[in-house]
DNA sequence: CTATGGACCTGAATGC
DNA sequence: TGCATTCAGGTCCATA
């Protein structure tokens, strides 16, 4: 569900919630992708400073240090409230605090909530340390970004979903950045010309930036913690869109497999 | 080092 | 209606 934009609006929707929050009590559901990490009991009576985002993560500052990650996964939502309902099978998180309850719910259970000693600890170097460039920061250069694709033979739709140039572009974004550049998904990075690199590394940040503003794409049922959906899918130029009219230029959208992901694309505006 | 395929897990949609 | 297959917003890990 979630690439960047729908993690940004998620963090959004709830950090200014949350934070001064006293934390009263973590509960847990099944087991997420990876184990907390620490005794939950340690958070009780500590504060929840801040929550910023490092690429699909979600980083909660906590009081003594802690650093809580929490990552979507494919199918998990935050919810914040006041009060929230008995936990269902698919809640399996809770932080529970005096400003409300913050509740990972996660039918596949491909997130994670993870309770780490600050970022340069074991664990948050073993998550954190190998991303790539925040596409929306100061740091998203044109020439760094010229280089990391110039050492990549992989298509380039891979190589924008492996996050280890640039982190939170996901299928979907992927497909409406390349469409946006004019570029060929199965073009091999290495090969792509410095000028349109350079119009890649814009359409990224602008469709990304576009899908912030527009609360994310929910296709399913993505929301973020307050229940807002999103609607940047109403202005998906390729994705999902096999056999429909392009935009541009009416050819029919075209879906291939790449690494076992679709991949959508217009024939004749990307090349 | 890079590239590729499988693994994790559940529910909804599709096909026979 | 019932059952099997395919697909879904991510990314880590083992293997070439």
């Amino acid at each position: 569900m979630p690439e960047l934009p729908e993690v940004e609006v998620t963090r959004l929707s709830f950090a200014h919630h949350i934070s001064g929050a006293r934390i009263l009590a973590v509960r847990l559901g099944k087991p997420l992708r990876w184990p907390l990490g620490e005794d939950p009991s340690i958070l009780e009576g500590l504060r929840v400073i801040a929550v910023r985002r490092r690429g699909k993560y979600l980083l909660l500052d906590v009081s003594d240090g802690w650093l809580l990650l929490i990552h979507l996964g494919m199918s998990g939502r935050l919810v914040f409230a006041v009060d929230v309902p008995p936990p269902g099978p698919h809640d399996h998180f809770d932080l529970v605090t005096t400003l409300g309850t913050l509740r990972l719910h996660d039918p596949r259970r491909f997130g994670a909530a993870v309770l780490a000693r600050g970022e340069e600890s074991t664990m948050g170097v073993k998550l954190l340390g190998r991303l790539g460039m925040e596409p929306l920061g100061e740091g998203f250069g044109a020439n760094d970004f010229q280089t990391a694709l110039k050492r990549r033979h992989s298509p380039i739709k891979q190589v924008l979903l492996a996050g280890d140039v640039v982190v939170g572009v996901g299928n979907i974004y992927a497909s409406e950045a390349l469409f946006r550049a004019g570029i060929r998904p199965t073009t091999r990075a290495s090969r792509i010309s410095p000028a349109r690199a350079e119009r890649l590394r814009l359409s990224i940040r602008e469709v990304l930036a576009r899908a912030v503003a527009s609360g994310g794409s929910t296709l399913r049922d993505f929301s973020s913690a307050d229940g807002a959906a999103g609607h940047f899918q109403r202005e998906a130029m390729v994705y999902g869109r096999t056999g429909e009219p392009c935009r541009h230029c009416g050819t029919p959208v075209r879906m291939l497999r790449q690494g076992q992901r679709s991949t959508f694309y217009c024939a004749v505006c990307q090349t």
